[in-house]
DNA sequence: CAATGTGAAAGACTTCACAGCC
DNA sequence: GGCTGTGAAGTCTTTCACATTG
């Protein structure tokens, strides 16, 4: 379930300000969500609330985090040590909650050798290597989109079985393998739409443009079909 | 609908393969969803295709950047210029679609006059003036989890009503603006999960600990309870 | 004939509302 | 009395399947 680790956060956050106790409608405005969801999706680890009282901050903690994961480490790997994979080498984020990153893989040579963030980028043709002394289960690809379909496919077959894709490809993986996806762009996207309809309304087409000749029959010659990769 | 800005990015690399015409059935694969998805999301905006033939690229291109509101330059801030805020500031993917980083804000005086990726970093005290001077529309929250909340006051009194969130806070906004959030541990979290479920079985407590214990009673004596931000 | 556009069915997710328990 | 846990209702999304059209 998506929504855990939103809870966990706040969840955090309440046990930093001393809270020992806490209900689903409480809990449920710190994480954004409606109460009843709150209680739906904790009823489904268990039942670990308390009718009167609420649910002990403590504990649920713990069966979430047990839930998730995190009670035991995963061992990351980065691979792409651009601006955004320099980022995430260094994000708290990932120590502090049972994420460690032992590896830093790039193919640029001018990189490869240079200390960040307290590891050294190693090239990428010891990926296969790292991934299995290392026992990495989870990687981050932050290559070019140009490289990560075949970073992806040598992680796979590394044994890899859990994948975060900064890059702007629709990566193809056996089914087996669990791929989550982060796309600044698509994200901008989605707020533009958004902007767009609060500025012009829905039919606010202030920019028609002397698109209608394409529409009949102007079409660039056609060209080859290339098959689209596969997903 | 979220899904358009993955159809355009299918479509802008069919177009740079020379593909002229595409079907559903293609896009849909190249996009990862199913055509019949496809079809009916692509109905929504208004009847674009050719029956028998499929759908048009470079017109389907158009429309679509029409609706997402590609067709006019949005600008952007963004607000941290810490590890992630470089890594976004240099990010191709703002440029090239029709987004503008205009302006880049830190509190911090030590980064505060650099230069980064042709742009000078501003004190955040001018946060006010900059968006209005420039027209800001989003903005890009990249400061540390702490600090979020204040910026997006400030910005959503400033007048920005699009927010882009990589801060770990679940943010407060009046239902007039729309914010969007990118939260990496969240993502790697999902993944644990998954990678967790696939290790030990849907029944695997390789990790039971001796938290029996707390259930009982063994609670911390308890604190006065903040009230949790308002979601 | 091939491929769109779309009712209708199926499924997933959310919310309501309240019985049951502390 | 207060709050959880959950059946039932409601809503939104996905998929099917096919009539329709160039």
């Amino acid at each position: 379930m998506a929504r855990l680790p939103v809870y966990l956060r706040a969840l955090h956050n309440l046990q930093e300000l001393g809270v020992a106790t806490v209900s689903s409608e409480e809990l449920a405005a710190a994480a954004g969500v409606n109460s009843a969801k709150l209680r739906k999706d904790l009823s489904h680890l268990g039942s670990y609330g308390t009718r009167g009282v609420g649910y002990q901050v403590e504990y649920l903690v713990y069966q979430i985090s047990r839930e998730l994961g995190l009670t035991q480490d995963w061992v990351v790997a980065i691979i792409g040590v651009g601006n955004l994979g320099r980022a995430l080498s260094g994000y708290g984020g990932f120590a502090s909650r049972g994420f460690r990153v032992a590896a830093l893989l790039d193919a640029d040579a001018k990189v490869v050798g240079r200390r960040i963030s307290g590891l050294t980028v190693e090239h990428i043709d010891k990926l296969e290597t790292v991934v299995k002394d290392r026992e990495v289960s989870i990687a981050v690809i932050a290559t070019p989109a140009g490289a990560a379909q075949a970073v992806c496919d040598r992680l796979v077959e590394a044994g890899v079985t859990s994948i975060l894709n900064f890059a702007p490809v629709v990566l193809s993986v056996p089914d087996t393998v669990e791929v989550r996806k982060v796309d600044l762009s698509i994200e901008l996207q989605i707020l533009a739409f958004h902007e767009q309809r609060k500025a012009g309304g829905p039919m606010g087409d202030r920019l028609v443009g002397d698109y209608g000749a394409l529409r009949a029959d102007e079409s660039p010659e056609s060209a080859p079909y290339v098959e689209a990769v596969d997903a």
